[in-house]
DNA sequence: TTGTAAGCGTTATCAC
DNA sequence: GTGATAACGCTTACAA
């Protein structure tokens, strides 16, 4: 097995020291005479010396590496996670393992596994497994959550609840005063989340909220929830994420809705508003700010070695944009006639978050 | 340094044999007798032992490992093809890093080498990186473009001429004798390919081609376009990517002009189509199978040895929606008058690719 | 077919 | 301060 490259032994023996010494020369130079330290790192230098990480990891058992497990890379909510995530742990001096459960527990598991012995590590983002597994697996490895609840497990959470409150506060005052929420899976901890929260907010401002499901957080759902959108006779709804809101303002346009005209359309997340049209009213949720404090609150822990149960607030803000306005007849017209658009296939772009 | 992992030991006593038994039992299960191979894998099973690919990378020099390289992971164009590089490597047995070089020639350079003494290859999407540096990195680690074209760097490239052909002839059926390209960054590879192939298509049709920079590949952009789209007369564009073309639309619909009935606009890569309204025509890049194709044959390359001169072709293909339709009034109609809405905020919605 | 034992390159624990 | 030496967990000749 022969692996060229130079090793500890080489700079050793070059330097008539013992490996030891070169080793230290790098790790803990304090220990050393400053004469020794640097006549060791200038050999190391001419023969082209690089301590080998790998060989280091095995020794130490700290790998310099974490790992980001996402449910969907595709989903928009997260690359700008992913990104920020990524730039942060770089910017520390770690690598990041990228891992995507392509929406099943399962695969979440399999990948923590399989990753646990070559990091230092994890951050998972909505987090697919069921509790007591992530409690398992945090047991582990550091682990910091975000997207989730549970107590015990460090974790990132968004506002949801400062989010749906600007939205309703700015609905009510455009004079909606019965509105929908769209709302994606009803299994999924965020969607449960942020109905709730809507529906809270709701009940206090006076307003009469419906629950109207998508059932799945896609385009084609959001689409297809139209129908019942218009059924219900409201004025405007807030959608469980942009991607469904998208597919409202496509359905609705699709049957010559005007929006904002006769409905006002909110999303949540701000991952596709400004490529819209018209721009998306949405609630901000600064999702590359949860991928950065993520990685932030994990480095912490590793290096601490702190059990911290720490959980963190991402604040989320409401960015008006176009897709909101006052309200006109004080209820939707209703649906013209469908439109020739129907040739969509389907895609790829979910919105589970 | 009490790493409480089980390891291959514990299996062995477990099961009754060798570290060597359980370590061919995973790696070389032909050498052993079919029953042993399933008890030992059973009984690891059991003690949830997962291989220490640490360990292993040390001793045998291989690392398990991967590192995907894309210039910004919020771009629209990179999510499908991390993701299908990802699950494509994680089907093989890899785990893949992921760097993110934000634009920089510089910081790709950087993660190269600092990633390159834990992987075993590098897959480098959309490089930015001059050829030079880039034949240096190729030359000390088995690595695979994607999206540029180095002759002895195995590369996978997207058929750009077969999709520009596509358009054009969808175009000329339509009756369009005048379209403009909409390029993206005068200095992007990408961009001059594209450009490249459109004017040479056009002049086979005998069509007007007139090229208008965007500058930057961003929706920003794309709506600043619009002005000299207009000016130019033309009855459809092409744009550099589908970003640029949501711009374009944006822009367009804010000056009150109905696409496609007034214009037709063709997107490139096919990565929001289906999400924006009304859905664009584009051409689909098949970026998910150009991520596979070039983890597999970075994969094939690092486990045969061989250093094939590979080029790759990704096919593409026309997908006709809704942003592309017959000339009526034969050329633009100049536009009304501006809207109101411009209170749009910088974005990181980039696109190039 | 299976076991023994020598690495892989580093760091940590002792002595000196 | 510095040097032996034993891990770290796995793979792989070489034996048996």
């Amino acid at each position: 097995m022969t692996r060229g490259s130079i090793t500890i032994g080489d700079v050793a023996a070059k330097a008539g020291v013992s490996r030891a010494t070169v080793s230290r020369a790098f790790t803990r130079p304090n220990l050393l005479t400053p004469a020794v330290v640097e006549q060791v790192r200038r050999i190391a230098d001419e023969l082209g010396y690089v301590p080998n990480r790998i060989a280091r990891a095995l020794s130490t058992g700290r790998f310099g590496t974490i790992a980001l497990l996402v449910p969907d890379i595709a989903n928009p909510f997260f690359p700008p996670l992913i990104r920020a995530a990524q730039a942060r742990a770089d910017a520390l001096g770690y690598a990041v393992f990228l891992g995507d459960s392509d929406e099943t527990p399962d695969r979440e598991d399999r990948l923590l596994a399989k990753l646990a012995p070559q990091v230092d590590g994890f951050v998972v983002a909505s987090p697919r497994l069921d509790e007591a597994r992530i409690r398992f697996h945090a047991g582990q490895k550091p682990t910091v959550l975000i997207n989730r609840d549970i107590a015990g497990v460090p974790r990132v959470l968004i506002d949801v609840r400062g989010g749906i409150e600007m939205a309703i506060t700015h609905l009510f005052a455009l004079g909606h005063r019965r509105i929908a929420y769209v709302g994606g899976p009803a299994a999924s901890w965020a969607n449960q989340q942020r109905e709730q929260a809507a529906m809270a907010a709701a009940q206090r401002f006076g307003i009469e909220e419906l629950a109207i499901p998508a059932y799945r957080p896609t385009y084609e759902a959001g689409q297809a929830a139209v129908e019942r959108l218009l059924a219900a006779g409201v004025s405007a709804a807030i959608a469980f994420d942009d991607i469904v809101a998208q597919g409202l303002v496509a359905g609705l346009s699709a049957r010559g809705i005007v929006i904002p005209r006769d409905l006002s359309i909110v999303g949540f997340d701000d991952v596709l508003a400004v490529t819209t049209y018209p721009p998306l009213t949405t609630i901000d949720a600064h999702c590359a700010d949860a991928g950065a404090a993520g990685v932030e609150l994990l480095l912490e822990i590793i290096e601490t070695g702190e059990k911290r149960d720490a959980c963190q607030i991402i604040p989320t803000r409401l960015v008006q944009r176009e897709s909101t306005g006052p309200v006109t007849t004080g209820e939707a017209i209703p649906g013209r006639s469908p439109s020739a658009g129907n040739r969509r296939r389907s895609t790829d772009q979910r919105g589970r978050t």
